[in-house]
DNA sequence: CTCACATCTTGTCGTTGACTAGATTGACAC
DNA sequence: GTGTCAATCTAGTCAACGACAAGATGTGAG
């Protein structure tokens, strides 16, 4: 068993963002600490500064894989509607990363490759409602607030109780229906 | 000039509760210290805990105060645009307010007075969109979703360089015409 | 005047983020 | 193999913070 404590963790990396979505998913951001990582990981306390710098370093991996995922979840989407279950579906499965992406205050403003990951990600989120819309801008803008709001609310616990035990995708359908209503013959795109 | 150094500071609750305010709309709640906020008041590093308790008490009471001028300013609010507009307005208004309201982690989850005032908040929500949709508890959450988005996305930031130095207000007027269709002809309240 | 109470100060403890210097390890050239 | 070097991790330190306890100071009721 050199695995009890071996000099090199193997991918202290990994295990160390990894430790961090739990925390986040579970306390919140404000509940981080990297020591507390180093002490999950069996490492010592400033092993995780030299992987990510500092705790905005640490912070920015996440926000910057979470574009990433949001991305990969995108895909193909076609309409407003189709984007919002897509983007709530991604806020439940990934609430830590999540609740880090919408929060510059805690990244680094300018790393380059969150920049990078963000703009993709806005790419796919406009070419989704592109032709779904009078002005592009203001249909991108309306299906985002829209799919955020929602992804918002219910990750930070503020619709609790007002879903009746039903899957918050179902229900962020039944929004949809009540706001993105099909065209009625006047041109809509 | 007795002020120099009262021994009372004379509203140190208050003055503590506005310069949280300065530090959270400027640098976000993670920046906020007790001890930071008591050399702004000219006190002492423990006085601020003296009237809040500890951090999470100040939050609380920060967002207690949030919830009512929310209420104070959705008013006898009339329908889900109307309120959307309201609630924007109220998110630029007390950006700070509103930033610390929406995160349960970060305060007393059960202090009565939260609890009561966030009822009375969304007690006017619901009574704003009541008559405004087929199911309302659906239209309800579809209203506060969207304006929520558009709130939180804008007080983050994450809209800037979107709303090609329009006012936002104005913005999300576009944007509810692209979604709160006016009911055409059929039922719908 | 005095006494109870609210307010504020002072001192302390454990924890944290950030920084520095140094130890250990693995990979690669030769 | 062997030496060398960079990457990785450890150990030690400092200032700042939240929380707590104990004491000083002002205020107001009786």
């Amino acid at each position: 068993m050199t695995a009890e404590r071996a000099y090199h963790h193997g991918d202290l990396p990994r295990a160390v963002l990894t430790a961090a979505l739990d925390v986040i998913a579970a306390e919140g951001p404000a509940a981080l600490s990297l020591r507390g990582l180093a002490r999950r990981a069996g490492v010592s306390h400033a092993a995780p500064a030299h992987h990510f710098g500092d705790r905005a370093g640490l912070l920015t991996a996440i926000a910057t894989e979470g574009y990433g995922l949001l991305s990969a979840i995108l895909g193909e989407t076609e309409g407003p509607r189709d984007l919002g279950i897509r983007y709530v579906r991604f806020a439940i499965a990934h609430p830590a990363h999540f609740q880090v992406m919408f929060r510059p205050e805690l990244l680094r403003p300018d790393d380059p490759e969150l920049l990078a990951a963000r703009e993709r990600t806005r790419s796919r989120l406009r070419a989704a409602v592109a032709g779904y819309a009078d002005d592009p801008a203001v249909g991108f803008m309306a299906a985002w607030s829209m799919a955020h709001g929602f992804a918002s609310l219910l990750i930070s616990r503020n619709l609790d109780g007002l879903l009746g035990g039903q899957d918050p995708e179902e229900t962020f359908r039944a929004l949809t229906g009540e706001m993105f209503r099909p065209p009625q013959d006047s041109a809509t795109g």
